[in-house]
DNA sequence: GAGTGGTCTAGACCACGTT
DNA sequence: ACGTGGTCTAGACCACTCT
């Protein structure tokens, strides 16, 4: 008969889905909904910050809570590593570094990674196969001044991303994705045609308020990043 | 002195991101981080329940808490309705439906949305543009055996986005990004030359347990979408 | 001023999984 | 068997914000 959060969650994202609750409409206070459920008013406030949480409802203090009018619906996205990403599909992972060179920072990534004039950057072009199959190419440029200790690895048989996990695992990110055509040498890399749509993620990562790191990746033709919410 | 759950949760961050607790290792257990902080246990649980949700740590009961060794990063995206989105840039937002037509469901749409031989969907064509400059085309699919409903609505002012929100306030759905290439008339249509890469999205939307619509968006070219994690 | 959610406490019992 | 996290309770005080 007791309730867990659990329970009252549920009842109540079906009082919602159902249209029991209309959006906008006010959800009686915790209190009340102790009572209703028979368990302790902290049990029904875990369901329902959870439920605000999710973006379902909305709570303010002394108004109360409110289903939301246009819920703000969120997808999260497991932001994986290209090896466990393809190891996980049951391919078998193969990386390969194209090249790798220290250069003075182009002014673009000067901008984006807030360097110094004269800056050193390391810049990797790494490609990774799934099955044999090209499956990402890699393009990524190392802030030398936060990660020095990049000028000694040579990444040709472990990838940047899973050396910077180790040298820093925990790092501020912003990743963005767009659709990007594919010149002549990205086709022969990726082994698609020119003009192909490719989707691409670029990610900057900061530590400790450093910008470390650009990436910009790009997947084979026709990939697609799928999720449920 | 009390620490707060705000105040825990910090510390431990902290102490993970500056290497303090290296990934792999055991972090102490409830009832000695409440000593430690002078807090109660459920203070300690509340900050190492929340990093374990956003991925940070990893706890099982009886082994205890450890630091990741891969952290599972997760970005999150807020979904939003094409109008807000738009207005939201500060942009005057306008809607124009270029086709409403009730069809038998094609073979490749009644298999995404499992239905039955001869089902007749409403199939919508729209366009989404932002301060006059084209911003979104949409190709949409309604299952009228879900939504009859849909049928009386023509949907000539109302976009069918804003529309199904009312009708169908929360549902589950599936949602993918690609990139896809403009033909001659979705580039006529986006503003744009045919062959440009477009950033695509599409999502799939069950109520109760039945398929109601499926939708693909494509955003004109160079869109991108951003997120920090 | 008063009503609501936000948080903390001290204790308790349970579920799980390692040993 | 036992140690860990998972959850619930009853009560308390606080912070916000609406009236």
């Amino acid at each position: 008969m007791k309730a867990t959060f659990r329970d009252v969650k549920a009842d109540i994202l079906e009082k919602i889905t159902s249209g029991t609750w209309q959006p906008g409409s006010l959800i009686p206070n915790e209190l009340d909904l102790a009572e209703t459920y028979g368990c302790a008013r902290a049990t029904v406030n875990r369901a329902m910050r959870e439920l605000a949480d999710e973006g379902l409802i909305e709570r303010r203090r002394k108004a109360g809570t409110r289903v939301r009018m246009a819920p703000v619906r969120q997808a999260r996205f497991d932001i994986p590593i290209v090896r466990q990403e393809i190891e996980e599909q049951g391919a078998a992972y193969r990386y390969f570094l194209v090249s790798r060179a220290i250069v003075a920072a182009p002014d673009w990534l000067r901008a984006r990674l807030t360097l110094a004039a004269g800056a050193e950057v390391l810049h990797l072009v790494c490609m990774h196969y799934a099955d044999g199959v090209p499956y990402q190419h890699e393009d990524r440029w190392i802030n030398l001044d936060a990660l020095p200790q990049a000028r000694d690895a040579d990444f040709s048989e472990l990838g940047p991303n899973e050396w910077l996990v180790s040298a820093i695992p925990y790092s501020d990110a912003e990743i963005s994705f767009s659709a990007t055509l594919a010149d002549a040498e990205m086709a022969d890399y990726l082994g698609s045609t020119e003009g192909a749509a490719l989707f691409t993620v670029e990610r900057l990562t900061w530590w400790q308020d450093k910008a470390n790191t650009y990436v910009r990746l790009s997947f084979r033709h026709g990939h697609r990043m799928t999720t449920r919410y």
